[in-house]
DNA sequence: AAAAAGTTAGAACATTTGTTTGCGTTTTTG
DNA sequence: CAAAAACGCAAACAAATGTTCTAACTTTTT
């Protein structure tokens, strides 16, 4: 049996390749690094990886190899949310983030800027950028990004999500802030589900 | 002059298909996709679009092309950290992340789990993984990542560092816990700087 | 309307690159 | 130890794909 490093070694070069020049290798590329003499061999290589499903190939097609863990999951911005002082959500389209799949999957993602303190309690800071869950239900103790239109304000605000007594309550986690209670048919749609976060010290 | 929409089109086009398979298309991909007759004419889009910058082309190559803004940074996660009490950051090599290149760029980056409450009050909880920038010294103020051996305990912590009076503060950002003061000369290295936060709620 | 410039097409060409075959060499197996 | 399997190599082949050329067509300019 062929030494397993060297497969896994061929992987992390097919990767790295990727990364730095945004396409993947060639047969003969791979022989070079790997100081592989015949493409024969690398070719082999290939196809071994393969059969173990760590790599996706077309065949006859020139540097259609790709790796079959896709590493980053594309995550639109699509703007900011007051935490405080519900605001409208900006639906500036903000261009996309990659985010690592080891920690975000699945579709409907998107991200949010965060403005305001009212969830600083959760560990939300004023500017951090939050992973949305888009799901228009919620459950007890969910952070939820929700929108509401009470006649006096309307806007995007990101609360912890209770429902009590038939009533939604809203819950911003600081201690100097009142809950939003709200009735059920009061016009709150759940946008979605907080399911991470994003912080960049400038 | 050649209508740009079409341009951004084809632009669209590259990213797309890149998302979807792992590699870049090829010229005769591209004249299907946008109903081009001739491969003559999609080469020239091609050309102007590097032209313009936009993207990258290695000439001669199969499949070379790649559009210009690579939106990820690939991050090894090296380990754990306890923001509390200090153990050896395990050096297990975790695998790497992608991360936005919006937020996080340049040489020298690695994540962090972190274990232990210390930093809360900065809005570093425990499970959280922490952007480091590799970096041996750091300003006031700044958040740390930094290894000791005082001879009692060793290990790396996360912590507010300062220098105050030829002595080495390092502040944990938790109301209930002591500062560590450090002698200039006992051994404190300076692993790195944090510069950014993930967190993926479970 | 004529000329010039820009754009597209079709075909031929040049190269890169995936794939196959057969033969040594090494390692495993009985 | 012999047979078999696994492995690696070189060379040749075939296909995919980038590139160039010239002519036709369209739009803009004079």
């Amino acid at each position: 049996m062929l030494n397993k490093t060297r497969l896994y070694d061929l992987l992390d070069f097919i990767n790295r390749y990727c990364d730095e020049n945004g396409f993947p290798p060639t047969v003969r590329d791979i022989c070079k690094e790997m100081s592989i003499k015949s493409t024969a061999t690398a070719y082999d290589y290939i196809n071994r990886l393969k059969e173990m499903g760590l790599l996706n190939k077309t065949e006859n097609k020139k540097r259609a190899v790709s790796v079959t863990r896709s590493d980053s999951v594309r995550v639109p911005l699509i703007g900011t949310v007051t935490a405080g002082q519900p605001i409208f959500a900006t639906e500036n389209y903000d261009g996309y983030y990659a985010l690592p799949s080891a920690e975000f999957r699945g579709d409907g993602l998107f991200l949010l800027r965060v403005q305001g303190e009212s969830m600083i309690d959760a560990g939300i800071f004023d500017g951090d950028k939050i992973v949305v869950q888009k799901q228009s239900d919620a459950e007890n103790g969910d952070i939820v990004v929700a929108m509401f239109d009470d006649g006096i304000s309307e806007g995007a605000t990101v609360k912890r999500f209770y429902r009590r007594e038939g009533k939604i309550v809203l819950h911003p986690e600081n201690a100097t802030m009142q809950d939003f209670v709200l009735e059920e048919e009061s016009g709150v749609v759940i946008l979605g589900k907080v399911v991470g976060l994003l912080r960049s010290f400038s």
